[in-house]
DNA sequence: CTAAAAACCGACCAGCAGTCGGTTTTGTAA
DNA sequence: TTACAAAACCGACTGCTGGTCGGTTTTTAG
């Protein structure tokens, strides 16, 4: 019996794209079920409630992009380019890009505080062992590593949140994780023109990222 | 003609309060004009929407920070302590302590996302002035000071919204922060144990005095 | 006193999330 | 094939919401 399992993921794919286009307290289940052609009763037979849904589409968010991460963190990459890449691989991309013009709106402050707590559960270990890694390799240098990771974290989904960062900000970002790590001064320069090259275009782990 | 001036007021009130305790979303119209015992014409004729009215109730809590805040940019203070008091000016403090729980609660997001908006347009400028005096005097050392400010303000109110914030959090804050303004390492671990201080007064018996 | 402006009233509206008793479809076992 | 229960679905309905509007009372000014 799985014919419900599809149907689910149906509306799963509706709302997503109905919250993140209209916002979520703009959407309603009207409309939803309304796209779908199913009744009222047909939604709350597959769903408790609205914000159920909100929550399993945030999920299949998170995980499509901690599946990435992951693999970034395996991956034999540079330390910082590896922590860019785990920073990265958890901000819209592609053709998720509308996202983030829409999570900035105000009416889904829910939607975006939601996602922000979810996703730094699912960053904040990887970037910690990462930042470890970096620590025996001598690239960087501190303690309290969660608490670092964590203010890390913070500055940088404000930063990326905004799509229109001037390159300024992006210098004191980098200079500010150097800092924070206990990098070495200006080692972190370097992914200045990596993120640049990247706007607009995904990072690709084809080929091997090395560049100076 | 101030019959109406002194009813928006009286609404302002009830709206403050009923937002803080209920949240925004889960108050309704009928429920503050139940309260102030109107009509609900009545309301519509003093304010434009329910909206509007959350505008206005953040309006007069910043606003009243602010001047707290400013009063300590005048001041003839240490500059870590400026930093550190203006900071705290924008927190809530004594009968608003509830807002703190308040606002970190997922319904209360739209109203924490307006707060923590207009709590940066008004911290920021303060800041910055604080810091410029800073470098001055050679406390701070650092360039993109509007950038850095930012940053700042960022962490200290992701730190400080979350009541129950470790101690090694508040170290790994101060230590972050001297990074970030250039300050010498360790010049701004005082400010520890007086933070320490004043969150302990807190709770212990608020202010009774009027102060002048 | 008078007339307008300000303040107020409450019935009313469309839209909302969620409910519920009933109906159809589907899988399964006899 | 039949019988039957579980799964899937239906849509009218409820109570509440933010907001509207034409009409009424109160206040103010000339």
């Amino acid at each position: 019996m799985k014919k419900g399992e599809k149907r689910k993921q149906e509306l799963l794919g509706i709302a997503y794209r109905m919250f993140l286009t209209r916002g979520y307290e703009e959407t309603s289940v009207d409309g939803i079920i309304n796209e779908a052609g199913i009744a009222k009763g047909t939604f709350y037979y597959h769903f408790e409630s609205k914000e159920q849904v909100l929550e399993e589409v945030i999920g299949m968010m998170i995980e499509k992009e901690a599946k990435e991460a992951e693999k970034i963190l395996a991956a034999q990459l540079p330390i910082p380019i590896k922590i860019l890449g785990i920073i990265n691989a958890f901000q819209p991309s592609g053709e998720e890009i509308p996202i983030e013009e829409a999570l900035n709106r105000p009416e889904n402050a829910l939607m975006h505080e939601k996602i922000r707590g979810r996703l730094y559960e699912a960053a904040s270990p990887l970037l910690c062992e990462t930042v470890r890694e970096g620590i025996g390799n001598g690239v960087f240098s501190c303690e309290d590593i969660p608490e670092r990771v964590k203010i890390l974290l913070l500055i940088s989904s404000a930063l990326f949140d905004d799509a229109d960062y001037t390159k300024k900000e992006l210098t004191v970002f980098l200079d500010v994780t150097e800092k924070i790590l206990g990098a070495k001064e200006g080692s972190l320069g370097f992914l200045s023109e990596l993120i640049e090259k990247n706007n607009g275009q995904r990072y690709e782990e084809g080929g091997n990222g090395k560049e100076e």
